[in-house]
DNA sequence: ATAATATCGATACTTGTGTATCGATTGGCG
DNA sequence: CGCCAATCGATACACAAGTATCGATATTAT
């Protein structure tokens, strides 16, 4: 039987901060800190303590007590459960260039339940090759690897061109979530999760904040 | 004296998608349609045409014509416009890592505005070397550097746990924008703009969007 | 014990963002 | 020349997200 966390119905805005949650519950229990606080939290992370209290009550099990707040231990794992839950974890990359090899050796992703289980390239002297101890395929094989392993993630690090190809391939292969870092839009069948990872749109948000700090009225 | 576009009251919702529009008239323009219409772009990027008019109307200086929609040329220059005047462009990298050096290598950014002059990394054996033509400096000489260019904005692709001594050195040396791949909060003045490039929150998103669509009611 | 206080959860309100609908305009076609 | 179809912009509506306020409650200190 699988334990699975009564279904959290929370917002797609309060399930991106949870991450940003986890780090700081962590960080608190390393330093000691048994209980914390809604308050607490939204000082250390510049956030209303309104809004922190509302995405805990929607993850947590347990309510917080009055005056000492949410046990950390506790809420970590409830936090990690509902993540956790979420991610049938394995995934596959595709595209070991710059980026990929940089998401490759990146450790950090097991902190939030990402687990990459195999890598491909269209380069077939990557072949064989490995990072961060994920072995490199070549692209012909991802069918038959994501079919065999039941992955049902994958994560597209191929320049644009290429991109819809890919993830066309990934599709018949029975992924069904896509973590796409191309900069282009991606024709998917309805059923299919995508989130892409926009730099370009990121960087347009910083530079007109940017803007609005150095000339307020642009004249 | 500054030609600067008229100042554009866009919310961010409108400007994180004015590159994925960007992106689409250029292609659009290179396929040879001079007038693209909202109805097509949002077919293209499967958005909501109203969405996508609403979105063109707070950045073009002209107004669209019935039955023919706007002027691909124009369009692609207004929003470059947008986006460009925004930026004041230079920036600086800190942390030649992976990621770091990945950005680095990008010449992507450059379609949007964002140039890269210098990086910087405390490890002195990089010092001097040059990945695709940007220079790497030791540390120290972030200052002196960020003060002699005038840059505003900085890249920070260090891990976690110096994020915040580097942008302090940042903040210092005269950066108004920080754009930090960390996955880390920082505590900043409240005059500096930050963007936080936080895959784990990306992720989480995407991850309850697979548990919705493999188990809808988890249970 | 009792009062003070930090914290919680619930409710109500505000703001931001997305969507639907409508009449007006203009180019293409019969 | 006049009709048709596509598109626009404006207005109004709907939903999502963030914020403010308030009474209730449990811990702490007197």
């Amino acid at each position: 039987m699988i334990e699975c966390n009564e279904d959290v119905k929370a917002s797609k805005a309060t399930i991106s901060r949870l991450p940003i949650y986890l780090r700081c519950l962590r960080k608190s229990l390393e330093a000691g800190e048994e209980n914390v606080s809604s308050t607490r939290l939204a000082e250390y992370l510049k956030l209303n303590p309104v809004q922190v209290r509302k995405d805990l009550a929607l993850v947590s099990p347990k309510s917080g007590k009055p005056k000492l707040g949410f046990a950390t231990r506790e809420l970590i794992e409830a936090i990690e459960d509902v993540l956790g839950c979420n991610n049938t974890n394995d995934a596959l990359l595709v595209g070991v260039g710059g980026l990929g090899s940089t998401l490759l050796a990146y450790d950090g992703f097991k902190n939030y339940g990402l687990n990459i289980v195999a890598a491909f390239d269209v380069n077939p002297e990557l072949a064989g090759s490995e990072i961060n101890g994920i072995k490199v395929f070549p692209i012909e094989k991802l069918a038959a690897i994501a079919e065999r392993l039941n992955v049902k993630m994958g994560i597209i690090t191929v320049p644009a061109s290429s991109a819809q190809d890919i993830a066309d391939k990934l599709v018949e292969s029975g992924i069904l979530a896509i973590w796409s870092f191309a900069p282009t839009r991606l024709d998917l069948p309805e059923n299919i999760a995508v989130k892409y990872e926009d730099l370009a749109a990121s960087l347009a948000v910083l530079s007109s904040k940017l803007k609005d700090a150095v000339n307020p009225s642009c004249t």
